[in-house]
DNA sequence: ATAAACTGTTTGACATATCAAACAATTTAA
DNA sequence: TTAAATTGTTTGATATGTCAAACAGTTTAT
């Protein structure tokens, strides 16, 4: 039992690091995916002198491209894990909300949480079970509304 | 969508102190809770002057407290966070073994990464949702059954 | 009883992540 | 076209968490 829980820092990305390549990938949306140190910083609530020196590490590791304009955008490499985090987060807010009943904002925090951490592969069995149980299986269905019984009485 | 992701760091102990909590705990059970730091830190995998310098914090936070040998043991407080913390473990750890199929190793890495970012009540709907789910509710057996061949496909 | 092993602490170093404040450069308003 | 606002960077500070190495104290073997 020595070795496992030292995997928590094991992880391509931090929860910081995970975050500032969402906030790229959202705030660059409408500009061709290229976002300002400022709107990146306003996005985190965080200040611009700390999203500027997150950057030099990200930029250092080939997560994002830096134009003349001193704008950045995710690399390939970069949106890669965006994307997969993303979806990571997707399904496990999914879960908490859909199927367990965990209210809307708590599931949100937690999956936020949560997002960077999972592996690949759980999180690709988490999104195959939502998938079934949110489908029109009848037994997904019944098994479903009889938990929202249970969780009742 | 800018506060939010902040919540990571606004929780009860960080990941590195929640497992001091817990192998305190472990390595203190045949001892009437009472460890030393040499035994925290091989059960953790760190040096004994990195959890000296640790329990320094969780002893002025109070989560600790000490003997006259130096020993250390779960105060009040922080036996309640540790049992906390091992509950949702279990309960994480049981929905992707049991559940969701996730292979016994994998399923120690992620709840350990996890366990102590989950809230209290999300912890809690899991479990109640693993509590129905491996029941013998035939509503729920049926279902789990149905995915199991969903996974097979 | 002495030597060897082990214990807990401290020190100095490093990495990450944050802040406030100051700065120069750029952009936007008037 | 100035004046005001905004931008990105840097600096110095803080906090957490880690290491290796040195130290003094305690235990354990022999």
């Amino acid at each position: 039992m020595t070795e496992t829980w030292k995997e928590f820092e094991a992880n391509e990305v931090t929860h910081s690091v995970a975050h500032h390549l969402v906030a790229i990938h959202e705030v660059g949306r409408e500009y061709g995916g290229w976002a300002r140190v400022s709107d990146i910083a306003r996005w985190l609530g965080i200040t611009r002198g700390s999203v500027s020196i997150n950057l030099r590490n990200i930029k250092v590791r080939g997560l994002v491209i830096e134009d003349d304009h001193r704008q950045v955008k995710l690399s390939e490499q970069g949106l890669k894990i965006a994307q997969a985090i993303m979806a990571k987060k997707a399904a496990v807010k999914a879960f908490l909300r859909d199927v367990i009943n965990v209210p809307e904002e708590q599931a949100e925090i937690d999956s936020c949480k949560v997002e960077h951490l999972i592996s690949q592969s759980t999180g690709e069995n988490l999104f195959r079970f939502i998938k079934f149980l949110t489908s029109d299986d009848p037994a997904a269905r019944q098994a479903l509304s009889q938990f929202r019984k249970f969780e009742d009485s």
